[in-house]
DNA sequence: CACTTTACATTGCGACTGTATTGTCTCGTG
DNA sequence: CACGAGACAATACAGTCGCAATGTAAAGTG
């Protein structure tokens, strides 16, 4: 076997050139070519390491989902179950300048994969699972009159939309904040 | 002058046109061609109507927003604030094919507005204004421990963030539309 | 030292894009 | 009835697209 170059790692690099290219132009704008420009490597490279188009959409979709998994992870911190659910919901939205890029590509591969349902397997699941845990979460320390299962679809959607709305910069970050604390206050009680 | 023909009736037919094959095969397929063939005239016809590319998405992404917002009115009806409310969020969540559809173009074009600033003004002006109103209404009604604008905007990014999971099918409407009801129940108090 | 496999770079092709140009037909008006 | 303006249609053009083919350099293995 020749020259040893980790895969993995030169995927990324390209998958990063995408996610800025599709954060600041567009996932319109994401080309071999552009990717391989904004990368600053070759065409041809980008064509070694990803045989189509499709591919390389794949795996940045899947790279973009991954990250997002990880800083979830990192964030499980021992506390009580709405700690732990504040917590999570914080890394989603998007609060700093790198999530804020993330989520556009969120956005941007929201609505490729409405019409590239392969794609959409994978966002399916990841939200299902996430709904799945914040659902039992509740469960453990929701009040009375709570819904556990509806009671998480509600914190998630509203994560969802409180995340599309900071994208579009119609409120600041501790409004958002808030009214996340807020819905917590609803659903475990005011404390 | 000659020949009469009605501009915004010939406009609207291309941008019905336009809609079909956003939602159906994304905004990536929207080209002046696959447009004019979708509404099956020459795209000499196209160019006639819109002088460019931006002008069409232009005047499409105002003709959805004004059918939301018409839709919104005709639901308009008289009673409590928190009927209103209901009656009006229920509006906006795509619990039917047609607005299933026309879900699918706005997620579209809240991807391209990302990037295409100038789109963006029109949605955030209709965003705020809804939220205003909303805040109208809960404030009227709503328990003490409640926020007017916090809850508004709670209320509109859950039914949002609603309308996304619904446009993937992640679950059923009933589903979505209990979860508002819950939400409302938290608002307004349960009834 | 050969040899093969991998890692790229370059180039070319056909299809498609938005836009400009030009032509034709048809109507309403003077 | 002439005529000019609007309503299209057809075509041309430069650019970009995804992808395939081909070439070259380097490194590991025998």
């Amino acid at each position: 076997m020749p020259r040893k170059v980790d895969h993995r790692e030169r995927r990324e690099l390209l998958a990063d050139a995408l996610m800025r290219l599709a954060a600041t132009r567009g996932l319109e704008a994401v080309s071999l070519r552009h990717v391989a420009a904004e990368a600053g490597v070759s065409t041809g490279m980008v064509q070694h390491y990803f045989r189509t188009k499709d591919e390389m959409m794949g795996f940045a979709l899947e790279m973009v989902m991954d990250r997002i998994e990880e800083r979830s992870r990192a964030a499980l911190t021992p506390g009580s179950p709405r700690e732990i659910v504040r917590a999570l919901l914080l890394q989603i939205l998007p609060l700093d300048e790198t999530r804020r890029l993330e989520g556009h590509v969120g956005l941007a591969f929201l609505a490729y994969a409405a019409v590239k349902p392969a794609m959409a397997v994978g966002l399916r699941e990841a939200a299902d699972g996430m709904r799945g845990f914040l659902a039992d979460q509740v469960r453990a320390a929701a009040g009375p009159g709570v819904d556990p299962d509806r009671a998480a679809t509600g914190l998630l959607a509203l994560v969802d939309g409180l995340g599309l709305q900071l994208l579009s910069r119609q409120f600041g970050e501790e409004d958002a904040v808030a009214a996340l604390d807020a819905q917590l206050d609803l659903v475990f009680g005011q404390s």
